[in-house]
This record gives C-alpha cells, structure tokens and sequence, in this order.
DNA sequence: CGGGATCCAAGTGTGGATCCAC
DNA sequence: GTGGATCCACACTTGGATCCCG
C-alpha cells in the first residue's frame, strides 16, 4: 500500500481499512504514504487527521461534503491520553453568524456531521513526539436519541442567541456538550455576521466544538483499544 | 523611487504620477519597484497591469473596490498596437449568474467599475518582447450620456437574459460594446447558476468585457500618446 | 483545566489580463 | 479578427485541529 486510497465504498470496508491501521505509529503510516513528519506538534496540528484522512481514502480537504461522501459518513480523529481519555475538544463546522431568523436543527451542519461518524482516537499525551503516537481502534457512530436532544438543545440556545445578534455575548461556558468558540487564524480574523439591530457587522469567526466529557462517553461504551 | 507608492489623494495627484511614467518601458519600470519580468507573455498576461498598479498606488490585489478607493478612479491597462489602437477587449468584472429578477443598472458592478476610470495604454504588439514595451499617456475618463446609454442598453439585453436561466445561450456575439465572454482557469471550471427551471447548475464562469471598438473611440478623441 | 488564541494545507474565487485556433 | 480558452498571483475560506496562559 502507497499513496492515498480510493474512497470506501461500504461501511463495513471503511471499518476493515481502519482496523488495518490501527495499532501503527504515525511514523509507520507516515512512511507507508510517502509523507513526512512536522518538526513539532505545534506546526503540525492538523497532521495525524490529515494523514488518516489519506489512509482511509477520504477525499481530502474537499468541501462541505461528508469526508467520505458516497457512504455519508464523517471521519474525526480524537486525541486521546493514555488512559484513552480525550485530551481537547472537537471540532464540528464553523458557525453560520450571518442567520437571521432562527434555523431548523433538522437543517443545520452540525446534525449533518455528525448523523454518521468515524472516531478514530490517537494517542496525543505532550510528552508523546508525533512519530511514536499510534492509532486506536475506530469506532462508527450515531448519536442515540438521547445524545441528539442534548445536542439540538444546545445548538437551538446558540443559534437563537445568533439569530438575535448576540454571539458578542456568547462564552465557550455555554452549552452541555456543544460550544461556540474562536475559530481563526488569529484573534484580528473577521467574518461578516449581524448585531443586535440587524445590521452586518465584522466579527470574530467561530466554530461549533464538542466538549471533550460528551466524546469521551463515546468512547466508554466501547474501549478505545489503543494496543498495549 | 523605490517599491510600491502610497495612495494617491486626488485625481490630479494620480494624474501626476501617470505622468511620470509615461514614455518609460516596462524593463525600466519594474527596475524602479524591484520586480523581475516574466519569461513570456503566455506566463506574465497580467504583469503590465499589475506593475503599474504598484507603480500608481492602488491598493493591490484588493477586492470588489475600486483601484483607487479614496478617490473612486479604477485603474485599466489598454494593450495598443504601435499605432495606439487597443489589440484586446478590456475585462469589466465577472458576470453575477445567481440573478434571479432583472437587476437594474443603477446598482450594478458593470457601471460601478467604469463611473471613472484611468485609461493606461501600454504598447502590445505580439513582436515586441515585454521588457521594451513603453508606456502611453494616461486618459482620466467618464462615460458621456451616449457611452453610457449603450452600455446600459447592452447590459440590461445580457442581464435579462441571465436572469431567465438563459446564460448558455450567450455568445460573444452579442453587444454592440460590452459583450460576455468566458473568466476561467480552463473550460472545466464551474460557477453556481441558474437554469430556465430557476434550478442551480454548475456552469461555466463568465465575464463582462468592453469591446476594442469601444475603448478605441475612447484612445481617439485623445491622442494615446507613445512618444516616438 | 479549559476558554480563548492560534497554526498549516489546500481549495476557491477574484483581479490582473492575453492567447490562439478557426 | 475575434470568440472561446487560458494563465498567474494572491487573498480568502474551510477543514484538519492543538496550543497555552490565567
């Protein structure tokens, strides 16, 4: 195997390629795909998930589509202590500031991401360099009803709060399990969003995260298997 | 003189500056800002507009605004042949494919972009190599009552069209001034648009231009100005 | 500990236009 | 001659996330 995989066709191929990987270093999968190592962690953040993205044939930095668009299912990667606890929150889409009157959950990103989701947990201790990080056993998941009403719950207050022009006064304390919080390249970023009179006004870009104890009851139910 | 100059104040201040580089060749012009001269004209299509951008003030590479937004002038390059008559149409602004209604003049970017516009004839003829092509006199112009009933009149023809889905219908052929042409990377390229069903297709991406026989009429009634 | 700040890669769109086959 | 095709640069956005100070 060298270079990046064509999609998956089925869940079920996805979940063999994904158990093909696990238990490798990064440094293994690296070598395996031709790619080379970020000097550190801080250079390199989106590393591990790009690189699992090509080894399980996502198709790669593609747009607002699924990552693996044919079988509607999203890959995440989730960095995770040795213990296999989740060490940060995850990232779900970026936040629409430009809403004005209060959207339908049935309709938003958020839902569509996570309807059908590949968590592929990887090792991420600080102390841990890159190359010896390895991968974990990959779970594929939907939110059960409960989880979907705490979600749509959260999501509902948020986007109201939006709608309404508010996302000035919007903190990451808000939300159960979802939260609203920067997402640029640093705090002068500006996207067009609304203020409270409704008028278009530059603000700070932001995503949509899920906090780290909402993955980590994910990952409970089934052990994450990072091999020991 | 020395890397790109500050904004220009007023229009007799840019004026100043046209001026000032007026008879220079681009080979000089770019030793004055520090830019080396691309190998052919195939790979440095844009070279001379952008050049004298620096050259002039304007605010480079920025978006929907005008060259010189302080003082609404933008600035358009004219490729002249030895006898000062333009050898190329003049890109305008690309063509809005999501209208829906028929947009109305007053409002739009066409006549936005050419309310006040820095002619710049820079000589183009296919023999004559990119470092010894001179720079004309500059043209400080406005649309009298009868340009502007024409390219109103072509705009409204080519907009209505656009707004019934009829877009790939459109050929170059039509306008008797501003006609619409394709704006792309290649053929392949997609831009969102609007079928006769008001249903959003992927279609090619367009342009509006001015027709050489217009800006020729605008070069006639002031001498270009190539020193011999 | 975790909320606010930040980092990289790659795709997309816009602005600057001219090329070139028919 | 000119209508359809193409070329470059770079700003902007999105998708991948983790950093790090109070």
């Amino acid at each position: 195997m060298n270079g990046a995989a064509p999609p998956p066709r089925s869940e079920p191929e996805l979940e063999a390629r994904a158990a093909g990987i696990a238990g490798m270093t990064l440094a293994e999968l690296a070598r395996q795909l031709g790619r080379t190592l970020p000097r550190d962690t801080r250079s390199g953040k989106g590393f591990a998930g790009q690189l699992v993205e090509s080894a399980l044939g996502a198709s790669a930095g593609s747009l607002p589509e699924p990552d693996f668009q044919h079988i509607g299912v999203e890959l995440k990667t989730l960095p995770v202590s040795a213990n296999g606890r989740p060490l940060e929150s995850t990232y779900v889409c970026t936040v629409p500031l430009e809403a004005q009157a209060s959207p339908l959950w049935r309709d938003s990103a958020v839902r569509r991401k996570l309807a059908r989701v590949l968590w592929l947990p990887v090792e991420a201790a600080r102390e841990l360099p890159l190359a010896r990080r390895r991968i974990g056993s990959a779970i594929l998941w939907s939110p059960d009803a409960a989880q979907e009403a705490r979600l749509r719950a959260d999501w509902e207050e948020l986007m109201d709060l939006i709608a309404l022009g508010q996302v000035a006064q919007i903190t990451a304390h808000q939300g159960s399990c979802l939260q609203v919080r920067p997402k640029a390249a640093d705090a002068s970023a500006r996207r067009w969003g609304v203020d409270e009179r409704g008028v278009r006004v530059r603000t700070l870009p932001r995503g949509f995260y899920l906090r780290s104890s909402f993955t980590a009851a994910i990952l409970a139910r089934r052990y994450a298997g990072i091999p020991r």
